[in-house]
RNA sequence: GCCGAGGUAGCUCAGUUGGCAGAGCAGAGGCCUGAAAAGCCUCGUGUCCGCAGUUCGAUUCUGCGCCUCGGCA
């Protein structure tokens, strides 16, 4: 069998809608194994604010994806592609089921339709770029973009500096278009055969299920840990501190906002992250929506994912 | 009970010298190819507390009522 034709459930969802438990129990039921698709759980020591599955369960299914960098190093999507495919060809080759189980919208379209031949970042000559835009006005790097890459410009809004800069840093390093990259790559080449589920509920739904597993994380000692990292050093403006629940919580410890703003900010901007994962995959045209609003058992979200169509051939093997 | 202040968008409030009202926040929609839990863009009609009066016209003025918040009892 060529493993890389081997068909991929992935359950995607946004935060807090159910998609771990649930995950957990399908694996077991299927001998399978999870290949995480987070960004923020690649971070070892980043066990609460990331929500994390528990020891428990990691322990019952075998997790990949998961502790996989500190939190100071540096780590984007094409790592997790290259560990994500290595990953489930691990999980083919020893004849359990892989199961892609995140709601980085990123990563998993990474993982379904692939990343172009680019290069990748190189933090130097981004900080080169953000200095000549503080010297030089604001508005000047995406004038160049205009002169070197006309067709990304048009695509990238002129605020939006880090597209902008990572636009002339492939252009730098390659000496090539982004926009040729684009053209050529086009996301089409679909590596696996998948199936992709996002699991969804009513807003209101989902709303009130954040601010209860914020109320958890926060009972269960995210200040703590957010303390340990910036204990340990790590400084509140790495990529991995930005994390929601990790910025709000540093912006307290540090004294820049009370107890009870964090609190009321990581809520606001945990729904407003979750609404943007619903933009997200609203243009993904292979996702298939599951309604899983005012369900709370995992085995009846279980129950719900299994008796769709399109996942009960998976099932069925 | 008396005195004062106020009742306008989900919330906090601004405003209309009388001509069908506008900010911030919340919220909604969208973008996204190596920072993606990040970054970026767009979006404001609501019995202007109720009833009556004055007026061509009232959310704005007048009267009465209801409610809220201070202070005094």
């Amino acid at each position: 069998m060529n493993i890389s034709r081997k068909p991929l459930l992935i359950i995607a969802g946004p935060t807090a809608v159910g998609k771990t438990d649930a995950s957990i129990l399908l694996a077991q039921e299927l001998n399978g194994e999870i290949v995480s698709a987070d960004s923020m759980q690649v971070y070892h020591g980043m066990d609460i604010g990331s929500a994390k599955s528990t020891l428990e369960q990691r322990t019952a299914v075998r997790h990949h994806l998961i502790d996989v960098v500190e939190p100071d190093q540096p780590y984007s999507v094409g790592d997790y592609l290259r560990q994500a495919r290595q990953a489930l060809d691990e999980i083919v080759r020893s004849k359990k089921f892989p199961l892609v189980v995140g709601g980085t919208g990123l990563y998993i379209r990474a993982l379904t339709r692939g990343l172009f031949q680019g290069p990748p970042a190189d933090p130097q000559l981004r900080e080169e770029f953000m200095q000549e835009e503080a010297s030089k006005g604001p508005g000047f790097l995406h004038a160049t973009l205009r002169n070197l890459d006309p067709e990304a410009a048009v695509k990238i809004h002129e605020h939006d500096l880090r597209r902008i800069v990572r636009a002339l840093e492939v252009y730098h390093l390659k000496n090539r278009k982004l926009s040729e990259f684009h053209e050529e790559h086009a996301l089409q080449n679909k590596p696996y055969e998948f199936t992709l589920v996002f699991l969804c509920r009513a807003r209101s739904d989902l709303y009130a299920r954040i601010e209860e597993r914020i109320d958890r994380m926060i009972a269960s000692g995210l200040e703590n840990e957010v303390r340990t990292l910036l204990g340990r050093g790590f400084s509140p403006d790495l990529v991995s501190m930005q994390g929601l629940g990790y910025r709000h919580f540093a912006g307290y410890i540090q004294g820049a906002l009370s107890r009870n703003e964090a609190e009321a900010l990581l809520k606001r901007d945990t729904k407003r992250f979750a609404k943007r994962q619903f933009t997200w995959f609203r243009r993904e045209p292979d996702a298939i929506w599951i309604d899983i609003t005012g369900i709370s058992d995992a085995r009846e979200i279980l129950q719900h994912i299994k008796k769709h169509p399109a996942v009960k051939k998976y099932i069925e093997i």
